[in-house]
DNA sequence: GTTTATTTTTGACGCAGATCAATACGCCAT
DNA sequence: ATGGCGTATTGATCTGCGTCAAAAATAAAC
């Protein structure tokens, strides 16, 4: 009855926070469901204790055992590819899923660090999947937020495939703002847990131009930085980047 | 008992192939399913007339009723972001499903249009969520093909974020020569249903850019081209185009 | 068939962003 | 502090690919 998925994991269900109290509950897989059904969820689901920044939550090719729900703290998931190269595939919020994308190959296909001080809860494939069966409500939502994460991804396509880099960096500012500000954090300041190096591999540019861009938008008054620290000075200028770069083509 | 779901289906239950006789079974959803199991997901989905090229399946905004899987044909998904900018998200062969990005909004975020005559099934999502309900695994073949596909969207991000023009194309002719093989089509021999427009698009490149790749690959004899029709001559020199090129960083 | 529209190819040129290189900053350990 | 090491910024140069323009090939319309 007790697993301890990985070793960061203690079973704290008879100690501490359940799903019911969460403050994420209203983002995570719980969403929708309540009392019996709640607790139900909630006993399949083992709790970490924080891990640090640089500590990895599963790597790539591991066996896939379990979806990780971030707690608190922040993640990055990146994919080797066979020629070495590195893709950051998504930065992570409490909240947020991790370790959807192992179903198929049953291994995961990436690595998930953490960027910060992070604690998270897994979420047993398995058992998950059984629980669906019985409980129509965990079943649609999971499968909404496996269709959410497959149109954010086509997002990302999008950005990457027709963006300049501005508008990437606006893009990702915008996309931070808006998911911090969900989660009862700040909307127009907030601490950067990645490095600028995971920024330029993220948005598919290299540092030296991140760090020009941030400077840049620094000048023209729509944030103010200081090394990881960001205030969002003018959000709707923000959002004029991203949408009137592109004035072209397609009737 | 009988859904429209829109006017092109018509219910052929009676009349003609049903996923039992189907020659994509073993890569649609009905992958795993047997016997009864098999006859009720049968009686669930609806099979489409053909449609021509440029006719649409669903539309992006269309409010989101059902799953379409691919019977014969091709399809692209595209999206338009509030820029006006379009991305094609991804070809679709036989037997692969489209629509799986729209469970989220309860809309769709992006059309899906013939790149050719193209068949296809309607697989309403309700009723298959309900049966998911009581077949696990038709439960688990439907999360495994939806984690299928967000992990298929990173291998693309990974694409558009750090790949050359060269790699792109060659990722792409790669990708189509193994899913058509899959599907009993030539590994080595197909005819491009979609336009260079579509291509360039698709893989974040100029159609002018496009082009000259086409006429490069063939100049340093790794494929034949004669307009739509593509003849592999050097998979393995192709694959090394997507692996040789970068080599750098990253220990 | 001829004409018109659309798609594809080819060439010349310029620029956004990569790369190279050097400096400056932050952070820990000694 | 002082030195070492990773990360960040800034500047100078280079280049892959986009953009513009126009011809050529295909397809569609008449």
């Amino acid at each position: 009855m007790s697993q301890n998925i990985n070793k960061n994991i203690v079973n704290l269900n008879k100690i501490k926070i359940a799903c019911a109290s969460c403050s994420l509950h209203e983002l995570c897989l719980p969403l929708g469901l309540h009392g019996d059904d709640l607790k139900r969820l909630d006993t399949i689901i083992s709790r970490s204790h924080p891990i640090k920044k640089n500590d990895v939550i599963f790597r790539q090719g591991d066996h896939f055992e379990a979806f990780y729900a971030i707690r608190s703290g922040s993640v990055k998931t990146v994919t080797v590819a066979n020629d070495g190269s590195e893709q950051i595939t998504g930065f992570h919020l409490p909240g947020e899923i991790v370790g959807m994308d192992a179903i198929t190959e049953s291994c995961h296909p990436c690595t998930a660090t953490a960027l910060e001080t992070t604690s998270y809860c897994a979420i047993p494939f398995t058992q998950l999947e059984n629980l669906a069966g019985e409980l129509s409500s965990l079943r649609h939502q999971l499968l909404r937020i496996m269709s959410q994460e497959i149109s954010h991804d086509a997002n990302l396509l999008m950005l990457l495939g027709k963006k300049t880099a501005d508008e990437r960096l606006a893009s990702l500012l915008l996309s931070l703002s808006s998911r911090l500000s969900q989660r009862g954090f700040s909307a127009t300041e907030f601490n950067l847990s990645m490095s600028r190096n995971d920024i330029a591999n993220y948005l598919g540019l290299a540092v030296e131009t991140v760090s020009r861009l941030f400077t840049r938008f620094q000048e023209k008054g729509l944030i103010k930085v200081d090394g990881k620290f960001v205030q969002i000075l003018a959000l709707e200028k923000i959002k004029g980047v991203v949408i009137e770069c592109h004035k072209h083509k397609m009737a």
